[in-house]
DNA sequence: GACTAAATTTCGGTA
DNA sequence: TACCGAAGTTTAGTC
């Protein structure tokens, strides 16, 4: 990885066109020809980065270009799809070069998931008498999350998210609309389930009938193990 | 901004929890206090990172820590939300310090608003005859892309996206549903406009009786500019 | 301020 | 490999 600190413009041209008036940034050069530019604020997302696989040039600047304060034009083209970045480097403040090797990984866990995981091991969550048919129980249009019986042993689908929005309800409504031509099911009945619900996506699914559920993660998981609990 | 080489672990405790075994990698801290952790490779998401407005505590490692082969633990603490995020360091490589100043910020340009210009300018894409009665024309739930007649005088409503999805049809659907509901506006056809929709979208589109159709962007564009014909 | 839609989305899984 | 959906999504715009 090189790391260098420049007063630098620059310019992008791919699926969108871009400019970065001058001022110092970073640019972050990765092994695998990526290059990412960052400032001092902002979240995680670079003012400008070009993705691999892509290659680089540096040039020196034209007498014209030399005239107006750049030293180096570097262009970095992108080599599936051409896009280009061009950085128009005024003067560097630093330049290190840095060997990481090849990281071992993230290790994630929480997320959507695990909570579809531990809402199908206790899924009398939903009422008292419901059962579990299966997870991801497949549709022509995609899996289901949960299919459940509900006491009656009636069909109840579930769609779980981690923020319910309004996209998550027409997705279920989607789910429920092909399900309910299928005789062997219908009725089937629609739960959203979430560890929140916006005002609107709740408003929109009880509209069509569909029961809300917020769903505790903590909780959840508290039922599978007993050391987290307070005594 | 302070840029930190080390070999570190992390642990993030948040949202998620997440777990990065000991590694050389690089520790950017930016002014406002957030933080981004990098390897070499992947694009320009950060293996691990914290939003601003957080804080920062350094402490030197216990006895126990020593022996593991740490030297310090940082613990960034997420102001809002209380997530916290403990980098175990254990070989600082090189550390440095460089003043950014803010950024003048990015200027944009030519995305999904692009198109919807250009299709309006030359409404006739969707047919002879066609013709254009406004751009974001309003409804109760948002504003519809464009309006527009057909040959027969009858309202179409269009929707476009730079890439056509299933929810680009929902939504589409949604303005459709409530626009027949006006009986100054019913009939109203509704025709979907991509520069590339994807076969599912294509096919629920069809299902509902909505016309798909494949945005051309340059040759858009190049009917606008002479300039770019090739004679 | 809440909510919706877009993103140069990226990333991971599956058919 | 293409497609589809989630993301610690983030970000921008609108109501």
């Amino acid at each position: 990885m090189r790391l260098v600190i420049a007063k630098c413009s620059v310019d992008y041209a791919g699926r969108l066109t871009a400019h970065l008036p001058l001022a110092d940034r970073l640019i972050m050069l990765k092994a695998d020809g990526s290059i990412l530019i960052h400032s001092d604020g902002g979240s995680y997302k670079p003012l400008n980065w070009m993705t691999p696989p892509c290659s680089i040039r540096i040039d020196e600047a034209s007498a014209e270009q030399r005239e107006a304060g750049l030293t180096e034009i570097w262009t970095v083209t992108q080599v599936k799809t051409g896009d280009r970045l061009v950085i128009s480097v005024a003067e560097v403040h630093s330049d290190t070069q840095h060997e990481l090797g090849i990281d071992p990984g993230l290790v994630k866990d929480g997320v959507e998931a695990h909570l579809q995981e531990l809402l199908a091991e206790h899924i009398e969550t939903l009422g008292t008498g419901y059962s579990l048919v299966r997870r991801e129980y497949m549709t022509a249009i995609g899996p289901v999350d949960i299919l459940a019986k509900d006491p009656a042993s009636q069909s109840v689908a579930v769609e779980i998210k981690r923020r319910g929005d309004i996209d998550g309800v027409e997705q279920l409504t989607r789910y429920l609309e092909l399900m309910n031509r299928d005789p062997l099911l219908t009725p089937v009945q629609g739960v959203f389930a979430a560890q929140e619900i916006k005002p609107q996506a709740r408003t929109l699914a009880e509209d069509r009938g569909i029961r809300c559920v917020v769903l505790d993660y903590d909780a959840l998981r508290g039922m599978d193990d007993p050391d987290s609990r307070l005594f």
